[in-house]
DNA sequence: CGATTAAGTCAACATATGTTTACTTGCGGA
DNA sequence: TCCGCAAGTAAACATATGTTGACTTAATCG
C-alpha cells in the first residue's frame, strides 16, 4: 500500500508519442514498460477529466490505452494510484505552462491554453483537478496542485505569503483559477454552446477582462 | 422507461420542510408518499452536488433520507430518474433566485447565494449542474437549465436572440456562468481555502468585478 | 369496526467492477 | 543459441450496487 512495486525506469513523456485519438501510434516495441506506463496515464487522464473518477472503469482506461486491465494494478498499484499519477502529471504540466510567463502575459497565455481543445492539452488538466475519488490521498494532492498554482497566479500579481493585506490577492486568484477550470469543463465534458465552439480568438479577450478585473495588474 | 409510475401529487417544497442536517424533522407523518418524495430530492440532490452521480450510491441517499432504498425505484423509477429530477429542481431553483433582480443587482444576488454555504442554497445547485450521469436524457435536461440560465443572464445585460453582434454578450454570460460554478464547487466540494473559507463579505466584491468585467452594464 | 389500498420493508438477484493469481511470451545477455 | 526474467495475458473471485417482486403495515372510507 505504501511501496509502487515493479515500476518501470518512470521516463516521462514516453519515446512513442501517445497518437492524439484513437488508433496505436504507427508501430510500436512490442514490450516497453516506460511506453505502456504513459499509455495508460494519458488515456486514463483523458477519461478521468471527461467522465469523472468513479464513471470511469479501469477496463475502459486499459482498452484505451491498448493494453491489459491488470497492468494497470502492477504499474500503479490500484485505480486510485492511477488517478493520484495522473493528478500529479497535471501538477507538474499546470506548472510547466505556466510558469515563466512575463506575469502580465499570464491571462493570454492561460486562455491561449484552455482554448485548446485537444485531448491532452491544459484544459484536460484543469478539468481533471476537480474530479474526486473520494480518497484521501488523493485530495490533497489535489488541493497542493490548485494551492501552487492559485499562489503562482497571485504572486504575479503582487501576492507575498503573509503580507497581511495581500490575502485577498491569493483570493482573487483563487476565483481565477475556479473560473478558468469552470469554463474548461462547460467547454469539454458540458459541451455548451456557444461557449464549446468558440475558437482561441473568442475567448482571450472575455479571458482577459476576467482576469484583470480579479487581479488588476497594478495596484489593489 | 417514459411513464413515471404511481408518482404522488408532486407537491414541490412539501410541507415538512427537511432539516438541513442529520436528524429527522422533529416528527413527520408516519406515511406521506410527497414529504418521502421530497427528502429523497434533497437528500440526492446534495449528495450529487458533492459527490458526483457515479460515487452516490442508492444505499447513501435512502439512508440520508432515512428512508427505504426501493422507494427510489418507486417514486423516481430509476437511479437516472431521481437524478434527471434533481436537474429539474435545480433549474426551478436556479430561475427562482435569479429571475426579477434589477439586472445591475445580479452580480451581488449572485455572489450572496453563491456565498451561502447551506446544503439546500444555490451553491449546491451549481454544483451539481456540472455532474454527469453518462445518460443523454439528463444531458438534455442540463444543458436545457444552463442555456436558459445564461440567456437570462445575458439578457439582463442587452442580449437580444438573433441580433447580429450580442452573440458575444451570450458568450461572456456563459463565462460568468462558468465561473460562478467553478467558484461554487472549489468552495463546497474540493473545499480550497482561503477560498472555501472566505464569507459572503469577502465575496460579493470579486465577484461584482468579475460579472461587471465580463457584462459591463452599459454597451459592449 | 372491517376491508381496501397505498406506503413502506425485506431479501434476493443479476451484473459490473477492482484486484489477484497463475500462466504464457518475447526480449536481451551470456 | 539458449536461458532467465521482465512484460503481458487470461480467467476467476469477491464485493458493491441498481433493481425487482413478494410481503407487511398503516391510513382512509364505507
Amino acid at each position: 500500500m505504501t511501496a509502487e512495486p515493479p515500476v518501470p525506469p518512470t521516463s516521462d513523456t514516453a519515446g512513442e508519442p501517445a497518437s492524439d485519438t484513437a488508433g496505436e501510434p504507427a508501430q510500436r516495441r512490442r514490450r516497453d514498460a516506460a511506453e505502456t506506463r504513459q499509455l495508460l496515464l494519458d488515456a486514463a487522464r483523458q477519461r478521468f477529466a471527461r467522465d469523472g473518477y468513479a464513471a470511469t472503469t479501469v477496463r475502459d482506461i486499459a482498452d484505451d490505452a491498448g493494453v491489459n486491465v491488470a497492468l494497470i494494478s502492477r504499474y500503479f498499484t490500484s485505480k486510485e494510484g492511477l488517478f493520484e499519477a495522473c493528478l500529479r502529471a497535471a501538477g507538474d504540466e499546470l506548472r510547466r505552462t505556466t510558469v515563466q510567463t512575463p506575469a502580465d502575459r499570464v491571462p493570454e497565455t492561460i486562455a491561449r491554453h484552455i482554448a485548446d481543445p485537444g485531448a491532452a492539452g491544459l484544459s484536460s488538466q484543469l478539468s481533471l483537478l476537480l474530479r474526486s475519488s473520494g480518497d484521501a490521498a488523493a485530495d490533497e494532492i489535489r488541493r497542493g496542485v490548485l494551492v501552487r498554482s492559485s499562489e503562482q497566479l497571485a504572486a504575479a500579481r503582487g501576492w507575498r505569503p503573509g503580507e497581511p493585506g495581500s490575502e485577498q490577492i491569493l483570493l482573487r486568484a483563487q476565483m481565477a483559477l475556479a473560473a478558468g477550470i469552470g469554463v474548461a469543463v462547460l467547454r469539454s465534458s458540458i459541451r455548451l454552446d456557444p461557449l464549446s465552439s468558440a475558437t482561441e480568438q473568442d475567448l482571450v479577450g472575455p479571458l482577459r477582462d476576467l482576469v484583470d478585473a480579479l487581479l488588476p495588474p497594478r495596484e489593489s
